[in-house]
Formats: C-alpha cells, structure tokens, sequence
DNA sequence: CGGTTCGTTGAGGCCCATCAATCTATGTGG
DNA sequence: CCACATAGATTGATGGGCCTCAACGAACCG
C-alpha cells in the first residue's frame, strides 16, 4: 500500500543510508539551500539521539544552545497558564525544528517536549548563527521556517477564535496529514500516536469534548482509527467541514516539489 | 505627563527630523543591525504614504512584492472562516511590519487591513531579500522579526485556547501597553483607536461580550477610557488577571534598551 | 438634522466545560 | 498465568460562559 510506505517515510525522516541525520528534515530540504550549504549544515549537525515519550527537551523561560532538529517521533511545544491550563502553539512532526527561537532568545517562552518516542539531531546555536551568515541560503532557510511557522500558528489561532470543536478537528486532522505527506487521492492513512488529552491540548478543548466530536467524525464514516493509525477516507468532505485549504503551508516550493 | 509624551511616541514611530522614513521601527532599530546595514536599509524605503482607516493593504491569497512598514497607526493581519468568522492572528503597532510573509511567499494566507488612518513605509521585498543576502545583520534582523511574531501568536493562542474573556482581555491590554513602551510605574496610558468589534476579533469573542467584560474591569477601577485613549491606572493587578509575562516579548536586547 | 458608527443593555439558549463513573487495553510483579 | 495497577477512551448528567438576537443610546459628521 502506498499509505503504508508514506507513513513509515513521514515516521523517519532520514534513513540509514543517508550520509547526514539531516537528511529529510525541512531544514535540510529547504528550497533555498544550495548544494554546499547543504553540506556544511550536515557537518554542523551532531548524530541523533533518542528521547522517551513526554520529556521535556527545554522548559519555558530556560534555554538551549542547540536548536532540536526532529528526526523521529512527535514532538509539542506547550504554554500554561496561571490556573494549570496548557495550550500547544505547534505540533512539531518528523523533519521539523523545535525551538527556532533559540537561534535567537535567551529563554524560550514555551516548553518543547516530546509525545512519543523521538530521535533528535541538535545544531549548535552559535553556529548555526555564523552560518547564517555566511551563507544566505541559510540565513533564508531560517527565515522560511518561522514563516511557515507563523503561518500554521496564525491557522491555529482563527480556529480557536472563529471555529466550532468539530471544525477545530477536522481542520487540524487535515493539516496534519498534509503536513505528514499521507494524503493519496481523496484517502489519507498515517501513524496516530497522540493521546485525546494532547489533541485537547492543540485544540482549546476538553478531552472529553474530543472524544465526542471525535465519535461524530468517526460515526460520519470521516474518520477511521485502528491500532493507533488513523485512516481519513474522505478528505475532501473533512476539508469542507474544517474550512481547509492547503495554501497557508505553502508546500508549492519545498520539500514536496523538491521531490517531484 | 510623561504618559502622553509615550503616547505621542509610539502613535509615530519616525520623526520629520530623521533622515529615513524608517527611523524608529523595529525593523530599523533591529539590535542586530551595524550603522552600515541601517543606512542601506534606509535607502532603500520608499517615503511613507498615508492610507485611511477600514483599506486592504494585502488580501489573503494574492501578494505584495513590497514589504509594508507601519510607521503610524494601528493595522491589523485578518483571516475569515468559510461562515465569516473573522479573527486577528496580530495586531500591527507603528514600527511593525505588516506581512514579512511576503519575503518568501508568492501568496499571503491572510489579509492585511488599517484599522486607523495609518503611515505606511514600503520596501521592495526583491531588494530586502538580496539586501538580506549581503548583509548578515539584516538577515538576522528578518528571523528575529518572524520570531518575535511567533512569541507573540503563540501566546495569542494560550489565550484563545485556555483563557476566560476576561483575562484575554486583561492579557491583550496588557501586551499592548509593553509593546505600545506605554507603561509608566504601575500605570499605563496610551492611545487606544481600535473598536470593541475589532478587539472581538483580536480575542474570539463577540463585541457584545468585549463590552461587558470592559465595563468588569471598569468597574474593577483597572481601566478607563477617555477620548479614545485608555488608562490603566494598576498594570501590577491586570496582569496578574491576564497571566501576563512581557518576557515573551523579547524586548531585552531590542529598541527599549537601545534607547536606554 | 438625519444618518451612521459604536457602545450599551436585556433575554434566552446552546456549546462546551465540569464532574464522575465505567470500560478497555496494556503492562507488571508475584 | 493471574491479580493488580495504570493510562486512555467512553458515557452520562449538570451547569455555566459566552453567543445570539434585538433594541436603544450616544457620539460624530456631512
């Protein structure tokens, strides 16, 4: 099944073969690297490491000289506030960066930490700055992915201003399999390893409340989930219910063109 | 007063006498930049234009190739769900840009709109992207804009996602007065053009609920508006209702301490 | 002075939170 | 291999925060 092949490939990034642990990630898959700037971001690039499920890479208000590179696994970045409440600005999947913002900022202002199993490959912070500067194609990769950053983000806040908790999900199960690469025709299929509480979580709801919109969904026949993989059999009416519409990740010049 | 000083400062960013219509804006005032790459950057702005309150300066889904420097007045980035809901990702204070987006992509994935009479400096985004190239510090000065955004939207969305209206609009007052640099001891005073429909839009309530929690912190003796401008007479109370931290703003090693 | 925008007020209702219990799957130690 | 513990999913009952609809007042303006 091709599914199945594309969900294992958005599960790893890189692979065994690949010279670099870069190697898939959207840093290095970015549209503006060169071949040699490819490369000298490999050697800056240390080997990946394993982290278990719910760790906490850096917590809010501290921060790291290494910027986390997600290879394997998902990752979240979450905020609370005062009374106990956690909201995740982003779901970080395989091939992301979790705390950009450590290129630049003493102390983060959100928490990085794992939902699965993960491998991470860290960068140096200061050097990933000097190459910055030297190579603009880098300097222009970081740019690109706080943009794309910023405009998920922007997606996340208008469906937890403007939209209902069905729309919430259906919107947030189509980017993610966009995102995930797992959209075949008008069939999507990828590995689903997050908890109701941690969608609730993303979304601005109770887990309970998931639960039941997630039951609408499944009961609409939208939605299909068996061993913790999870089957959209009919994208195009989710993306009618969530008001999606793929542009805002702007894929039309990275990595998916790349490939093509 | 001191506080009608700010506020005359932050309503507009440059001056007749600076020499560049940039004089004054984050993007100018980018810690990250040498007296070489400000100057370059200066003249390469256009002298600022004037645009009315209520205009599209960008719609969602078409693109600019220039960069839009709010030098003057209150903008705002939009987006609307298919049933016309409609929610602010950011609010654009003189001295932000309007859609740095524009920097990299050929279609922006939301709408960029005056709220008030405002100034707008433009800058080719062609030429601020070569420019970027040459010069490190203005590369730097793109990814910290783009993250600093970020910060922001990410905190706009622990408030749309886990926060009661009441404390998103303590927390919104708040950040404005930080980033309007129009707090005074534990007072604040500035400005304040924007319409409670429009704040509605900021926070995902409705304007008639914006007005009731306004009349609360009213009541509460931690607002007061008079002739368009607001007073927060006890910022040390209000940001403990909004949970607020300015630390995510980032402001350590920017304008404010530049100045200082 | 009439029109328009914005702020204000009230009544009623719904979406989603809250609280609590049960069920299932997984894992673990004896 | 079973008893038990734990995490996660599910279900039900109840309530409240915010929305919706509607009307009115106030300020501004040509």
């Amino acid at each position: 099944m091709i599914a199945v092949q594309q969900s294992a490939r958005t599960a790893r990034v890189g692979t065994a073969r690949d010279a670099s642990p870069l190697a898939g990630t959207r840093l290095w898959n970015s549209p503006y690297l060169s071949r040699d700037e490819q490369r000298v971001l490999e050697e800056a690039a240390s080997p990946a490491s394993s982290v278990a499920p719910n760790v906490d890479l850096v917590r809010e208000g501290y921060g790291t000289d290494r910027l986390l590179v997600v290879t394997e696994g998902w990752v979240c970045r979450y905020t609370t506030t005062q009374g106990g409440g956690r909201q995740f600005p982003a779901i970080i999947l395989p091939g992301d960066v979790g705390n950009l913002d450590s290129l630049l900022f003493e102390r983060l202002d959100f928490s990085v930490r794992t939902l699965t199993r993960a491998s991470v490959v860290a960068l140096s912070c200061e050097q990933a700055l000097a190459l910055a500067a030297q190579h603009p194609g880098i300097a222009q990769t970081f740019i690109w992915l706080a943009l794309v950053e910023n405009a998920i983000l922007g997606k996340w806040a208008l469906s937890l201003g403007r939209r209902s908790s069905k729309e919430r999900l259906a919107h947030l199960l189509c980017e993610l399999s966009v995102r995930l690469d797992a959209v075949d025709g008008n069939e999507s299929h990828f590995a689903f390893p997050i908890t109701q509480e941690q969608l609730a979580d993303s979304l601005g709801l109770t887990a309970v409340h998931v639960n039941r919109m997630m039951q609408y969904l499944r009961a609409e026949g939208l939605v299909v989930i068996a061993d913790r993989i999870i089957t959209l059999p009919d994208v195009e009416s989710l993306r009618r219910i969530g008001g999606f519409d793929p542009a805002y990740l702007h894929l039309d010049r990275s990595v998916a063109t790349q490939l093509a």
